[in-house]
DNA sequence: CGATCAGCCCGCCATT
DNA sequence: GAAATGGCGGGCTGAT
């Protein structure tokens, strides 16, 4: 398994900038937390025309495509044009190698484009589902996901949902928290699962009911390892449990269980990852009853257990300290 | 692994 | 009248 250190992002003519700077944010922002690296390339070097009218200079062709870990392939403003013989060629040659590609939004035509996606799993923005699927019929397009993880090609949704994909990547390539202190920094929730839906309604600007709901949310990631019934939330949102549920719903996007289930995994997945606790130790402190249904929950995640996980994560990403230079 | 039981959640509908 | 609410019943999921 490599650990995705050269990080290359393919800037189509017409690149939307805020995938561009999504991408800078999360794979360039802190170089102390991580030891990535991140190189813009383009079709031909030079000045490249971006949806804000202003270019931007790229300085590479698609050269470094050959020895990248992880490919991005950028959005344009429309769906992207499909991908010239020499891109094509880099890659498929970048997949051959074992490179991961993601794609979101428009780029995902880009990557479609390859033939790679040929009878798999993809999303992208639900504006353009009908179009892809239209161009690829050979693609099973998944208008409802954020993301589509097909391992070595991973596919997103809308704009925004770049953020959901960089942080998916790193965090399934470099462990939860290093994921979690870039979306601290980004300020973007920490992990969206792949299979909630699009269109979320978003928590609109705080009204009274917004702000029960998000300081009921808050409260409850406070209390993780207290035992929390859906009635115990309802009462601390003043609300009904039925409305509640509803109110969440349009919220969040999830049930109530299956949220406070998400959160307990992705702590019990951070502690594993920094703490020498035993997993029993951990079920207790994420408000798991046993470490037994910890291994249950965290197994249909993750496809393996958390000993094997934490086992498998110091293998690759030796202990990083906060404090600490990093040993590399 | 399968049984059992608590609790979740969702459709339905009267009420506000 | 439209929209939100909350109680109820039961199918279903998840914990033990």
């Amino acid at each position: 398994v490599s650990s995705l250190r050269h990080v290359v992002a393919y800037a189509p003519a017409g690149v939307v900038t805020l995938a561009l700077g999504l991408a800078t944010a999360v794979f360039r922002a802190r170089p102390e937390l991580h030891d990535m690296d991140l190189t813009l390339c383009t079709d031909t070097p030079g000045p490249v025309a971006t949806d804000l009218g202003v270019p931007v200079l790229v300085r590479a062709g698609l050269r470094p495509l050959s020895r990248a870990d992880l490919v991005l392939v950028l959005p344009a403003g429309g769906p992207n044009a499909d991908p010239s013989p020499a891109l094509r060629a880099a890659l498929r040659r970048a997949h051959a190698r074992g490179a991961v590609i993601g794609a979101h939004c428009a780029g995902v035509f880009t990557l479609a484009g390859t033939g790679l996606l040929e009878g798999r799993s993809a999303t992208t923005h639900w504006q353009y589902a009908a179009a892809l699927a239209r161009r690829h019929p050979a693609l099973d397009v998944r208008p409802e996901a954020l993301y589509v993880d097909e391992g070595a090609l991973v596919t997103g949704a809308g704009a925004a949902a770049g953020a959901d994909l960089y942080l998916h990547l790193v965090r399934r390539e470099h462990g939860a928290a290093l994921a979690n202190s870039l979306a601290r920094l980004l300020v973007v929730p920490p992990h969206r699962s792949g299979d909630q839906q699009q269109y979320v309604e978003l928590p609109v600007a705080a009204d009274a009911d917004g702000d029960r709901l998000a300081g009921t949310l808050a409260w409850a990631r406070a209390h993780l390892p207290e035992n929390l019934t859906i009635d115990e939330l309802a009462a601390h949102a003043v609300m009904s449990r039925r409305s509640f549920i509803r109110h969440f719903q349009t919220a969040t996007g999830t049930t109530p269980h299956q949220w406070l289930l998400h959160q307990r995994l992705d702590r019990a997945e951070q502690l594993l990852e920094t703490t020498p606790w035993t997993v029993d130790e951990i079920a207790h402190r994420t408000g798991f009853g046993s470490a037994a249904t910890l291994r249950e929950r965290f197994g249909q995640r993750r496809g393996t257990s958390p000993g094997e996980y934490r086992r498998s994560f110091r293998r690759e990403a030796p202990p990083r300290t906060d404090t600490g230079p990093t040993p590399d």
